[in-house]
DNA sequence: GATATTTTGGACTGGTTGGTCCAGAATGGA
DNA sequence: TCCATTCTGGACCAACCAGTCCAAAATATC
């Protein structure tokens, strides 16, 4: 009944997701959002309300694709010390190109606007959980079969590489070199050892 | 020759730089900046010619005062692993508190502006280096006292230390408990052993 | 006390912000 | 074919943004 819509919704909110990513929320004003998501004001509101709802479906969109691809690894169901080494691989990888110069949409957002938003905090503090769970069961994992060391609880580990992870996101926005961000990877993936 | 200034302008820097690490840059419009410096649109924009350039000074600012006593212990000239970890202390004391929920305005203001503003960039970078910097130099005593272990180098530490820093205050916006950060801290320290 | 120099308050600017509103176009169901 | 329903383009809004400008006030120097 009605008229049918003229876009794809997902397809918005992907375009919507690089661009939060690329330039940060506040930093991307409605009419460079619309632009980008190809949508009238009126669309766009309609189908969305306000301008938070979409930093929301961005940020889920953003876990569903992993991080770009990056977390691929570390939710194989498989996941042991190989994958989160692989994903640490691949965050330098990604970090140290062009795309990873605007680091992780989540860390990003976390730091923008947690502080004044308690409803966004929450939403992002969960992604980061999913993250912080995936290192934990693979940890687990990994000090199962013997390759990573008993001395360290899995969640204490997990807690430890997330940061090491933020931290990557941050300095990443100095634009330091490839073997910087390899050097520090290497030294916090001594913990398993 | 002419008239005398009525405020002082280091306390005017003083409480712009609380203001930009309490909202960050772009959350701190400039009426609000005024109020909290308590100048008039003219005073500040004849004493600082423009927004941008307050930040600057209240990096400065905020780097002169040791991160608010965090980093003193470790801008101590016979700083070795007892301050290192009295750093890490302090941070995660800090980051608990109340004052601390705001995190560190340097990786906040990195994470803002960084991408879009290349002067800003290049002066957060140097803060940052400036903290590393304070974490090698401890290392080496450290190292050279035997109380830090000789497998790494100094600047790998360093590195790997202040990346452990900035994931804390990225950890922060999420309102962890103290034992979490606590946790977070001890795990990472353990590449001193 | 006169004057040159600086600071100050406040009005003002052009541009941008997120969000609303409505008339008209499109389309599904009957 | 008609109508109810939904979507769309674009005008519109008040609030806000960083920054400019100028006349008036204050004060150091002479």
């Amino acid at each position: 009944m009605g008229r049918a819509r003229e876009f794809d919704e997902q397809q918005a909110i992907d375009k919507a997701m690089r661009l939060f990513w690329r330039k940060g929320y506040d930093a991307a004003p409605l009419p460079d959002l619309l632009r980008e998501m190809d949508l009238s004001r009126s669309s766009f509101y309609n189908a969305f309300g306000q301008k938070r709802r979409v930093l929301a479906e961005a940020v889920r969109r953003y876990m569903e694709h992993g991080m770009d691809g990056v977390l691929l690894p570390l939710f194989d169901p498989e996941a042991g010390r190989a994958q989160i080494e692989e994903t640490f691989r691949r965050m330098v990888e990604h970090t140290a190109g062009d795309k990873g110069r605007f680091g992780c949409l989540v860390n990003n957002c976390m730091t923008e606007v947690a502080a004044r938003d308690s409803e966004a905090r929450k939403l992002l503090a969960a992604a980061r959980a999913q993250v912080e769970d995936g290192f934990v069961r693979a940890v687990e994992r990994g000090q199962a079969q013997g390759t990573i060391a008993r001395n360290e609880s899995p969640r204490s580990i997990g807690r430890f590489l997330l940061n090491t992870f933020s931290g990557l996101n941050v300095a990443s926005k100095g634009r330091p070199g490839r073997a910087v961000l390899e050097d520090i990877a290497r030294v916090a993936l001594r913990i398993l050892d």
